[in-house]
DNA sequence: GCATTCATTAATGCATACGCAAATAAATGC
DNA sequence: GCATTTATTTGCGTATGCATTAATGAATGC
């Protein structure tokens, strides 16, 4: 056996993942009902499973269980948009302070510096799915080293929510340049142990893209995503 | 019928208030194991409302489905208690900073008002029940002012998460008196719209309250809460 | 023609059943 | 006596069936 990694994951699990990544892809679109019988038949497995990834998903503000009307995929409002990132400036400049606070060494920043090196790399070459995977790279990292799992999730979390908002809004809005420096100044805070400076420009930072993103929206019209 | 509340709860949530009333009073303590088939017996249905129950309550924390094991009841370690808190800074200070920017009324404020007058009486009569019932009603109100449904849901999960420890340390903890000054000067912020002041004032006092908390723990060896 | 009631349909919530795999106990070999 | 294998138990994952109840459409009265 080559593949040394048993796939032997349960039924509930691969519904979970499966209706995850269609949702991602837009297979399941934002503001579309579905039946769990149809998902179930869709996914080749009973109801059971599908509903207990429902369930989950509901959990984590992906979808809404309306009885009788099926899972209700739920759309993303600029109104979303703006809770959304309230919650990941909050915790992510949280996040910034305490990584400064525990006196990482430079070693400890490598990953956090190589986010910020593929993204400029990334804007030079006009790559913006590169500069959105490195930027996202950023921004779990930093989470990663602000050492908190709840933190952690909660960013998980919300990241899903802004996923497909996020793709769409890439190609429309403006080249992301004044990000890096933005991303530079909280990595020096960082290394430097500021962590005032750090949390402070953290925030500055999504702040910003908080208000970008909902200007883009509104200007847009993109009500429900 | 005199009860007008008509209670058609399905079984599913029955579950859940059942177990989250168990979890609270200790019923089901921290740490110990539980078949679904006895939780199931002991509630008078079958396994599948318990199951998504268990489902939604491990989402929120407060519980984790082991195969085999049955639902583990998770206990709170001094290290949650650094991320609880840690989360619930950040998100009150993000809602104590949005309350002073919306620019609320006094009328809009009274709730809060009344929370710190009851607090004050509650320490003079020495009713530490008292007291955090309306300390909870404090920063419940103070959420509810920021006006932002993810970091009120969120405030709900860690305050779940929370609960027991709290209750425990709060016979053994230094009578709260430091405690009203912050919230006062929180309320003075909000009211005239000193947004920064309002979120910087909120950091301290859970920043504060993390700290005794914590230490409180540590020193009574209560690892497993 | 419109509203109201009734019948029908259909999706869910939940109980139940069962196969599988993990944990435990028993049995066998050394 | 100890280790290893085999048998047994047991709890879970999941499929299935059914009663309940909301939603839809038909029928009736005004």
């Amino acid at each position: 056996m080559k593949d040394a990694a048993q796939k032997s994951l349960s039924n509930s699990q691969r519904a979970l993942q499966e209706l995850r990544r269609m949702i991602f892809a837009g297979e399941l679109a934002g503001g579309t009902d579905h039946l769990e019988s149809e998902l179930a038949d869709r996914l080749g497995m009973s109801r059971t499973p599908i509903r207990e990834a429902a369930l989950t998903l509901e959990n984590q503000g992906l979808l809404e269980l309306r009885p009788r009307k099926g899972v209700r995929i739920l759309p993303v409002s600029p109104s979303d948009m703006r809770e959304i990132y309230e919650v990941l400036t909050a915790l992510e400049s949280q996040a910034a302070e305490q990584a400064a606070q525990r006196g990482y060494s430079e070693a400890d920043l490598s990953e956090l510096a190589a986010a910020i090196e593929d993204m400029d790399r990334a804007v030079a070459d006009q790559d913006l799915e590169a500069w959105a995977e490195a930027d996202n790279r950023f921004h779990a990292e930093l989470v990663r080293l602000g050492d908190n799992n709840r933190v952690a999730s909660i960013f998980n979390m919300m990241n899903d929510q802004v996923r497909r908002a996020r793709m769409t809004t890439l190609y429309i809005r403006p080249v992301p340049t004044k990000s890096n420096a933005d991303h530079r100044a909280v990595y020096e805070a960082i290394r430097q142990g500021d962590a005032e400076t750090a949390r402070r420009r953290h925030r500055e930072h999504r702040q910003h893209a908080k208000e970008i993103l909902i200007e883009l929206l509104e200007k847009h019209r993109l009500n429900r995503l």
